[in-house]
DNA sequence: CAGTTTGTTTAGTATAAACTAAACAAACTA
DNA sequence: TAGTTTGTTTAGTTTATACTAAACAAACTG
């Protein structure tokens, strides 16, 4: 790979990070992606390390997590004592079940409110209207991300 | 309201907050969208910062924010010097609004780094399909947020 | 066995952002 | 006009967390 394109992946290794932070992942996992992204072989633990700048420590920390996600994996190759990582399958899926996970928090938390605000105090019943709508809102919203991942 | 409705919504204004962080939002800022979605009348600047035991500034800055998020509005009464807040008819389009940009954002990331890639290179072409993949699921999840606010 | 290469964990630092207190400005009231 | 009541802005503090450096443990090599 010549050195021009080195310099479009170095950008989008960093501007992967910045979409990673804005999205709740570190800045350094939003990288480690970018890289699994734009080579095709498996990349190891050390090349990471020296190809981002950035701490052994962070790598682990960061490719667990990542791993944890289900957005990439850890591979090993005969005869090496490095882990290597590539990117899963459906690395997007992973993410989309994290929202999911969050909207159906969020849904249960309304309803649990519902639940236990008394119903013979006539002054809720504005608010009564108003949790429904936010959690017909999320329930659909849920729907739409199911609906993307099948 | 009696009291014991009023430790249910204390105990949902402080899950929202926690919602609201998630959500990449100040705590605070959930805090006033639950206090709004409770209570039927508008609730006033200075209602808030007592019943939140939060500062004005705090209350200025979220109020503001919120505001330009779309998901409440600022109302003034006859007569009265104070600025009052009640949410918006549908708080939760401003929120898909934002996801949306995101997601667009992200896409033209992908884009711009395609264009960039030199074609001569061999090596890029597993790179060029995994971001044909990633900006092809970016899209579909754009346009399945889009659905939702139609 | 001693020494190296690996990944993890921990303790400490750096950084970013939320929040507060207080100064401020504008609009009002007496 | 002097004094309040309001919302905003700013400077400083607090808090959360990403990140690093270094200690550590496990697996390997000679």
């Amino acid at each position: 790979m010549n050195d021009s394109n080195e310099n479009v992946i170095d950008e989008f290794i960093e501007k992967m990070g910045l979409m990673s932070q804005s999205d709740g992942l570190p800045r350094i996992a939003g990288r480690i992606l970018a890289v699994l992204i734009m080579y095709d072989e498996p990349y190891s633990f050390s090349q990471l390390s020296e190809r981002l700048a950035v701490s052994r420590g962070s790598v682990s920390t960061n490719t667990r997590l990542l791993v944890h996600l289900g957005m990439i994996e850890r591979v090993t190759k005969r005869g090496e004592r490095q882990d290597y990582f590539k990117l899963k399958e459906n690395p997007y899926l992973s993410l989309m079940q994290g929202i999911e996970a969050r909207t159906t928090h969020a849904t249960d938390v309304i309803e649990q409110t519902q639940n236990q605000l008394l119903a013979n105090d006539p002054s809720i019943s504005g608010a009564q209207q108003r949790l429904t709508e936010m959690k017909t809102f999320y329930q659909s919203f849920k729907s739409a991300i199911q609906d993307l991942t099948s």
